[in-house]
DNA sequence: CGCACAATCTAACGATTATTGGATTGTACG
DNA sequence: CGTACAATCCAATAATCGTTAGATTGTGCG
C-alpha cells in the first residue's frame, strides 16, 4: 500500500499543474503573461476582472509554480516561470481546437479567418517583411511589443492606430498580428485599415506561436 | 459586453481540457490509455480503483473529447482520441517535473535513477539494439507490447519474467523499459535481473516518450 | 426467455473551488 | 508621521467535484 500511495502522489503533483490551467480566467492570465511581465493591476484590467480576483488566481498559478513575481516599489510584476509554460498553454489550446468542435465554431463566428500559417508561409512572410515587401504591424500595447515582437514588425497599438494612419505606406500590403488566435485586436485593426482604403490582412500567430514554431523573435 | 462574453467562452472551452487533466486519477488513466486501447474493467484494475469510479472519470475524459470508445460485445474499449493527447500528458508532466521540486524529490525516492536519454543516446541505443549489442525488454503486459513497442524490443512481462529468465542471454547487457518515468515495473525487473546475476539497467522512456522524440515505434 | 456480467446511471455526501466584500500589509511620498 | 495606493489576506457564500453505494442498461449465451 505504501508504494501505491507514493505512486499516486506523482500524479497528484502533475495534477497541480492541471488544476492551475483548469480555469478560463487563469488561462487568460497565462496568455497575457506570455506577452511579457505585467503588474496585478494591469492583468486585472486586461482580463476585465477585479484586482482581488486576479490576485487570487495569480496565487493559484504561483502555487503551481507556473508564475514568478518580482517587486518594484509598490508594484509586483508577474511573469511566467519559463517559456515551457507558454508552450503548455499553446499545447492545451491546440488539443482543444483539434478535438472540441464547439471551440472551432466559436472561433469562426468571432474572428475573421486568418491567413493559415504553415512553416513555409512563416518563412516567406519573414522574407517579405525583411525585404520591405509587406509591412508587419504589432497592434498590441507598446509594452508588449517592447518585451518581444516579430522580426521587422513595427509597433502600432490598436488604440493609437487611427491617429497614426499617416505613418503607414498607402500602397503596400499590411499584415497585422496581436496576441494569438483568441485575440481580436488584429481583426479590429484590419477592419479599420480596410475602411480607410488600405490593403490589410491578419495572421493568427502571436509571438508565442511564432517562437514555438522555431522562428526568431526580436526585442 | 456581448463580445466579452463570447471571448471568454473561448477560454472556457480550453479550460474543459484543463479540467479533464486536473485529476490525478484521470492522468493515470490517460497514461494507461497511451499504452493502447483498454476496457473499463482493465483500466480500473490497473489504476487500482473501483470500476464505477473509473467509468465516471472516463466519462469526464470523453466529455472533454480526450478519449473515444468502441463497443465489442459486452466490452467497451477506450482509446485516446489522438496522439496529441498523449503528447499533452507528456507536456504537462514535463512542466511539472521542471517546476515542482516536490515531484522531482518524490521521483528520486521511488525510482532508481534511469539512464538519461538525450537524442543521441536514444539513437545509439537503437543502433545497439539493432546490432544485438544489447537486449531491450518490454516488461509491460503483453497487450501493451502488441499495441506498439520500441524497435527490436522483446516482450517480457514483469509477471512472467522470473519464469522466463532462461530466454535471456547471460552475457549481454539488458535494457528494460515500461510505461515511462512514473512506472515502476522496469525498476522491479532490473532488481530481479541483477539479483539473478544479469547485467541490467532501465531507461525512463516509454513508447510515448520515445515516439514523441521522433523515434520509430514498431507493432 | 432468463441468467451473467460489463458498463453506465442516479442519488447522496463531504471536500474543494470561484467569487465577493471587507480588512490588512507593505511601500512611496509629502 | 500620515496619507495614497498596489497587493494580499480573511471570511463567507454558492457552485462544482470526487467518491461511494445501489439500481439500471445492454449484450452474449444457454
Amino acid at each position: 500500500m505504501n508504494q501505491a500511495v507514493t505512486k499516486s502522489s506523482l500524479y497528484e503533483h502533475v495534477a497541480r499543474i492541471g488544476k492551475a490551467i483548469s480555469s478560463p480566467k487563469r488561462l487568460e492570465l497565462i496568455e497575457l503573461l506570455a506577452q511579457g511581465e505585467k503588474t496585478v493591476e494591469l492583468l486585472a484590467e486586461q482580463a476585465h476582472i477585479d484586482m482581488r480576483l486576479a490576485s487570487a488566481h495569480l496565487r493559484a498559478l504561483r502555487e503551481a509554480r507556473l508564475v514568478e513575481t518580482r517587486r518594484e516599489g509598490k508594484f509586483i510584476h508577474y511573469r511566467l516561470s519559463g517559456p515551457d509554460v507558454a508552450r503548455l498553454w499553446l499545447n492545451v489550446r491546440e488539443v482543444a481546437e483539434e478535438h472540441l468542435v464547439e471551440l472551432r465554431v466559436a472561433l469562426e463566428r468571432m474572428a475573421a479567418a486568418p491567413d493559415a500559417l504553415t512553416s513555409e508561409s512563416r518563412e516567406s512572410l519573414l522574407a517579405k517583411a525583411r525585404s520591405g515587401d509587406v509591412v508587419v504591424i504589432d497592434v498590441r500595447p507598446e509594452a508588449e511589443y517592447a518585451a518581444g515582437h516579430l522580426p521587422h514588425a513595427r509597433s502600432m497599438p490598436l488604440a493609437e492606430l487611427e491617429k497614426r494612419l499617416a505613418e503607414l505606406p498607402a500602397g503596400k500590403e499590411i499584415v497585422a498580428y496581436c496576441r494569438g488566435p483568441f485575440c481580436l485586436m488584429s481583426d479590429e485593426a484590419v477592419r479599420l485599415l480596410r475602411q480607410r482604403g488600405f490593403s490589410a490582412h491578419k495572421i493568427s500567430d502571436g509571438v508565442t506561436e511564432w517562437s514555438a514554431n522555431g522562428l526568431p523573435v526580436e526585442n
